[in-house]
DNA sequence: GCCGAATTCAACCAAAAGGTTGACAAACAG
DNA sequence: CTGTTTGTCAACCTTTTGGTTGAATTCGGC
């Protein structure tokens, strides 16, 4: 896995349960061994997970006591939306130019090259 | 990595040599030796990174003589900003709901035990 | 001061990811 | 038909991932 930030909360969010983990956790904190719970892994799988969650920066952990509640960073969740709406938008930009373009040569069309259009007759 | 969707479209995003690819094909299709042409690995290595996007559902790719234009699937984008905002609000709801019951202990705590307000002054 | 509960660290393992090189396939150009 | 371009398939290698078990750590309860 690549180190940048992007990718790792990527990577992060790319396994099943880690997303589970961090649903839950957009309700309320939880401590590892509550996380844990539902799931059919050793809890020292779960702390696992949990670091790669606190690696992305998608939760953080606070001591308390012996237990350490975890708690969700919603603010990674801006900066995939932030990506996505960028290429989001790139991608309707271009849909954009290409209606523009495809209008300018149904115009002149006539004195190009006739022989390789791709939307062809069967 | 898991085999639903969501899990591979993170994933497929989580490596940021495929990131670029997208944010390329975002603006225009593609052969994989034009997008292959950045980057310093093998063209093998970037049909391995298309093959990862295609199984994903991020890009399709149509035969078109020995060429094979990649095209980004931008419908994928909606699924990922779907899952974001559908935690990122239930983050939210969570902290207006904070707020209310911490406003209700306010109201009331003097029936109890007065001395833990949480607004306390300095 | 010792016990128990919550969590992490360490060593290990199997499977997957991401890269390489070399051979093969498909389609157009001569 | 032959050759070239474009891309994939196959085998292989190394590193990372996600799981295991067992030992250590850390703090609160008594």
């Amino acid at each position: 896995m690549a180190d940048d930030e992007l990718s790792k909360v990527f990577a992060a969010l790319a396994d099943p349960t880690r997303r589970d983990m961090v649903a839950r956790l957009a309700v309320s904190d939880a401590t590892v061994s509550e996380l844990a719970e539902p799931y059919d892994v050793s809890i020292q799988a779960v702390s696992k997970h949990l670091k790669v969650l606190e690696d992305a920066g998608v939760v953080s952990r606070t001591r308390e006591a012996q237990k350490r509640p975890v708690h969700l960073e919603a603010q990674v969740f801006d900066l995939m939306a932030a990506w996505i709406d960028r290429y989001q938008h790139a991608a309707e930009e271009r849909y954009r130019r290409l209606d523009a373009l495809l209008d300018d040569m149904n115009d002149m069309n006539d004195d190009a090259s006739p022989h390789h259009q791709k939307g062809r007759a069967s």
